[in-house]
Formats: structure tokens, C-alpha cells, sequence
DNA sequence: AACTAAATCAAACGATCGTTTGATTTTTAC
DNA sequence: GTAAAAATCAAACGATCGTTTGATTTAGTT
């Protein structure tokens, strides 16, 4: 499905705000006053507000990162250097799109909740707990990381870290005075300490103890 | 305050539904049909559905845990058995009340909050990181903890880990092959491979390279 | 220019929302 | 036992919800 201007701008604007004010706290008048359309060209385009969110999903799902998973694990770079490039990856990607990783937390922590868009969520994150159980086995069979490592665990801490960061980011900009940064900056400040953060403490929990080239 | 039954009963089915739904996804009707009291009462008891999550995030805040802090930080254990003490508070702490903390993880990925319940959400915040810090700088003092530590991100991938894990714990459940145990068996099991995996992740990240006994 | 299809609109639809009313029942206090 | 207070209820309130209608405008095709 390829959409017009017009239904971009539409699913752009509900993006926003369902990450702002929750898929039930906004209206499809909120959204059509804001994308500046009549409150009926969301039915009409999308049939539904609940057929808009799917839309929404199947469209960012598509648009990502088939790529990562062949360019990182056809490299010649170490199993180390694959899992940091991963994690910086992974760091890009739900700052790049905050919005949308905010209505999929949100949609993760519901329990009533749209057969497509639980499908599309699931596929995901198989997916990447696959891709790091490929990139930890081959570390493993290099003798490089170690033997007992627990994948889920490690996926939910470098994805569950990301997600908390920067759900708590107006929190972590008072307590660190970083007040005087404007936005991009304060982006690209958070994006550089989760970055050396998550790979200083994989790299301590999953490498053997003799030192491995980084 | 204090509530009696029916209040009490009140709130802790709009704090299971509000977990399961969201608070916009879920109407008064709901939760006065679910408790078994006419719709009048919520408004009667607590003036309004939006004081009434209020009552239920005063009542949840008041009753946690400054026990913890003296506790903690007036035993004669090692930096980094407080740590690990503390780590398996959380975990206890989460796990125990996932409704709620489910509801506060979703408020604080609104941008429209509530004054009141966002002024009790920072502050339990400060609280913990001041508790961190206070552990850590105790363990740097010590020489046993590292200099350059983010408390900020170890707090971050603390409550992101363990938040992340209850929120994916349906998913966990399948690709662990779990789907054998109880519920109640489960939970057992993910509370203990949380906590084997938070005091690995964070002995081999903070402390220093000479080791230090458990 | 004439016709067709797509897009846009104001208005209205019925359903549900949170809240209030006013009567009635139950509990409490003396 | 009786009066006051608290609790409970069905019903209704106005507002807003998602969606549909039907007329009108715009764009595309010949």
C-alpha cells in the first residue's frame, strides 16, 4: 500500500498524537484538525481510527532495517564489534523514531490489544532476539564471549534501557543540569552516553575475562 | 486518607483496569460494573475518575518503602552487597505491583500528565537515584566500585531492564519455552533469572577489576 | 466542453462518555 | 424508636465519541 500526500500527513499528525496522549486519548477530531482535514477523510481513506493505527504500524514496520541484519553479519568486523555496532543501531533507530516506539511500548503494555498490530510486534522482536542470539553464538564460537549467556535477558536489557531512557529523558536532563542544551544537542548527548553506557556493560557481562581486541 | 472497603475495592479494580487498558481506554462504567457499585459511586467517593487515579497514586506512593532506604544504607553489608540487595528490591518491588507500575510506566510516556501524579512520580524518582548515587560514591569511597560511574544510566537500565521484562514477559514466557509453568511458577523463575542477571550485569560493570567477595 | 471519478465538506447519526440529580434505602447516633 | 447522616440507585444530563450521509467541489479523461 502506497499513500498520497495527504494520507501521510494524516498518519504522520496521529503518530504524534497518539504517542503524546495515548491511541484512546486522542480523537479523530484532534487528528483532523491538526493534519488540517475534514474529520470524515479518515474513514474514508482508512475506513476506521483502529484501521489508521494499523496503517501506521505497517508502514513503519516495512520501512525498517531488513538491511542491519545482512550488512552487520556479512562484515568482517569481530563479534564485539558487530554487537556494538548493533547496539548503536538500535540506539538510532527508536531515537530516530521516538513517536512510534512510544505508541509500540504503549501498545506492549496493554492487554486489549489489536491482533495485526500484536503480529507485527511479535515479528519484531523475534527478529531481533535472533539477530543477537546469531551475533552471540558466533562470539561464543570465536571464544570470545562467554558460554552462559542469556540472550533474552540481554536483548530486554539493551532494548528496555533505550525505551526507559528516553521515556525519562525530561527527568535525566534536570538531574544532569543539562538545562542549558538546546534539544539537538541534548539528543545528541543522551544518543553518545547510552552508546558508550550499553557497550561498556555488555562488554564487561558477556566477554571472557583475557582481553579481546575492541 | 483513609478508605473503607468499598473505596478500597473501587481502587484497586480501576488500578487493574487501568493497567489493562490504559486510563482513557477505560470508562467508569467499567470499573464501577467490575467492582460490583453503581456508576454514581466513583464520582459520590472520589469526585471524579481523575482524582480517582489520583487516590490510587497517593495511596500506592504513601505505603512504599522508606524502610528500604534506612535499611539499606544502615547495615554492615558491603557496597556492593547493598547493591545487590537493592537490585532484588526492585525486582520485588516491580513484580509485585506490576498493575501499578504498569499504569505509572504508561504515565510517564504521556506528554499530557496530570500535575499532581507527575509531581509524585519525580519524586520517587529522586528518591532512588539519590539512593543509587549514595551506594555508589559509598563504594567508590571504599575502592571497591569504579570512578566513573552514570548513575543516571545504571538507575536507567535498572528500572528499564526489570520494567521492559514485565512488559515482554508474555513473549518471554513463549521463546523460553515456559509456556509449562504455572503462572505463579513463572513469575518465580523470571525474579530469579532477572536478579542472577541485573547483579552479574552490574558486578562486572562497577566494580573494579580486583576482586571483591560477594 | 462534457462527463466521470475522486476529494472534500457540513451536518447529522447513534453510542458512549463522565457527571449530576433526586428519590430511596441503609446505617449511625442518641 | 426516631431523627440525621451516609450510601445506593435508576435515570437523565450535556458533551464528545467514531462513523456515515449526501451534497458539493475538484481533478482527470476523452
Amino acid at each position: 500500500m502506497e499513500y498520497n500526500a495527504k494520507q501521510l500527513q494524516i498518519i504522520e499528525v496521529a503518530e504524534r498524537l497518539f504517542s503524546q496522549k495515548g491511541f484512546a486519548g486522542t480523537s479523530v477530531r484532534d487528528i483532523a484538525q491538526e493534519a488540517d482535514v475534514n474529520v470524515s477523510m479518515i474513514s474514508y481513506y482508512f475506513g476506521s481510527k483502529e484501521k489508521l493505527i494499523e496503517a501506521l504500524f505497517q508502514l513503519r514496520m516495512t520501512e525498517s532495517s531488513s538491511r542491519l541484519e545482512t550488512l552487520v553479519m556479512a562484515s568482517e568486523l569481530s563479534a564485539l564489534q558487530k554487537f556494538n555496532v548493533f547496539i548503536d543501531s538500535v540506539i538510532d533507530r527508536l531515537m530516530g523514531n521516538q513517536c512510534f516506539h512510544n505508541i509500540m511500548l504503549r501498545e506492549q503494555l496493554s492487554s486489549e490489544r489489536t491482533p495485526v498490530i500484536t503480529e507485527y510486534i511479535r515479528g519484531l522482536k523475534l527478529r531481533n532476539v535472533e539477530l543477537i542470539r546469531r551475533m552471540i553464538r558466533e562470539g561464543q564460537e570465536a571464544g570470545d564471549f562467554k558460554k552462559d549467556i542469556n540472550v533474552s535477558l540481554v536483548t530486554t536489557t539493551l532494548y528496555g534501557t533505550v525505551n526507559y531512557a528516553l521515556a525519562s529523558q525530561d527527568f535525566y536532563k534536570i538531574i544532569n543540569d543539562l538545562g542549558h542544551l538546546s534539544e539537538e544537542e541534548f539528543q545528541t548527548h543522551l544518543r553518545g552516553e547510552l552508546s558508550q553506557h550499553l557497550k561498556n556493560l555488555f562488554k564487561s557481562t558477556i566477554t571472557n575475562e583475557h582481553h579481546i581486541q575492541n
